[in-house]
DNA sequence: TAGATTGTTAATCGATTAACAATC
DNA sequence: TAGATTGTTAATCGATTAACAATC
């Protein structure tokens, strides 16, 4: 039911995702059928890259057909277990923590806020929309009942070590961080780190060579 | 004064932005000098590769002695142009967009968002914290005085495309961009994105293999 | 059947890591 | 000088892409 055989590449795993989001809009489309060909169309994805990334969990289409659209959105669906809920956990009910409660792409997905913490007594008690903000201290009480895996890091830098400590304490085995700094974890936990400087220094970077675009700018 | 010669890999250009952060607080703790070795047991980033990330932009330590933490703090900084106002601008003044304008991180960095943009007239002539949300449709004409370079894309799936291209018309050529789809945007324009869904669905991906940690938490 | 397109093997490309001569 | 650590070359590893036999 997982990687049929060794291990999957990650950049495999993060295509996986784009595709599922094309196909949906796909389904919506009705269209029913798409070849390899149509899917580089769409994402600019490399064609074979699309059918390789698929042989690693098995075999999705038909030769001289191409794919069932529904089929293969809910096969990729099942491989990254979008077909089922998953509790995830709040730290940090910032403006970040506020934001991420507020977007409802994780609902569509079936990912599942079901608790948020913060250590800050002059929050603890308030709702951040319809979930009250519980104190940081009662984490694994609070998780020894609603099992959640998977946590979101939304604190600051400082507190980030000892908060994902306390995460996996509490069962957490998977963590969404947006704190930069790299975190230590056993090794059974898994971790993604988002950092928008670290995004916004790449772009930064970038501009060097570029001219800039204004001075080119005369129509218009 | 940029790459000496080649292209810099891209993952070299995101460590670079994380080597920052732990020579920024190496230096806060007054530490003078570090080795590569020192570097890997910090970071956990092989040691090699930190050398070798260094290598694409010229010499930077004193063999049998290391490195010297501000001069390379300053110098990575150069690098990617962080040691310098990079003016971006926001598109979205909804949840996530809120949280970027009030993120320290941004200002420490010395990315400074100078403009809000929104196309929801409920909105605009609003502020977010400091910053007036102004109407989408003053864009370009907006920064044709900013002259900012890069944007954040914090709007609805829906819009992004069109609002991509307005970014471009009006002269910005480094996009961050939130909303998931892949932007189609001119060649001399680079893009970033960032997708929290895709980043979950990773990870509730890896949960498949591990076993519930719940089950074996014994001790208390 | 003829045409189209898959799944997979082989070839290419690029990034990581190890090894070491140069050098402080 | 002896010890430490760099910058870089070479070896390894892994991911992307091209090519094609299998097959609908």
């Amino acid at each position: 039911m997982n990687a049929s055989n060794g291990k999957v590449p990650m950049p495999t795993l993060e295509r996986l995702a784009n595709y599922l989001r094309y196909l949906l809009d796909l389904e919506q489309e009705r269209v029913e059928t798409i070849s390899s060909a149509e899917v580089e169309q769409q994402t600019g994805i490399n064609a074979a890259q699309f059918r390789k990334d698929l042989s690693y969990f098995g075999e999705f289409g038909k030769p001289g057909v191409g794919y069932n659209v529904a089929e293969l959105q809910s096969r990729i669906a099942h491989i990254l277990k979008l077909d089922q809920e998953q509790r995830v956990l709040l730290v940090g009910a910032g403006n970040l923590g506020s934001a991420l409660v507020g977007y409802p792409g994780l609902k569509e997905h079936r990912f599942n806020l079901v608790a948020v913490f913060d250590n800050n007594y002059s929050k603890i008690g308030r709702k951040l929309w319809d979930l009250e903000i519980l104190d940081l201290g009662r984490l694994k009480e609070v998780n020894a009942v609603l099992r959640a895996r998977m946590g979101i890091l939304a604190v600051p830098r400082v507190a980030a070590q000892s908060v994902a400590e306390g995460l996996v304490d509490a069962g957490v085995d998977s963590i969404l961080n947006f704190a930069p700094l790299i975190l230590r974890v056993p090794p059974h936990v898994v971790v993604r780190n988002v950092s928008f400087v670290q995004e916004l220094a790449v772009l930064s970077y970038h501009l060097s060579s570029e001219p800039p675009q204004h001075a080119l700018d005369a129509k218009g």
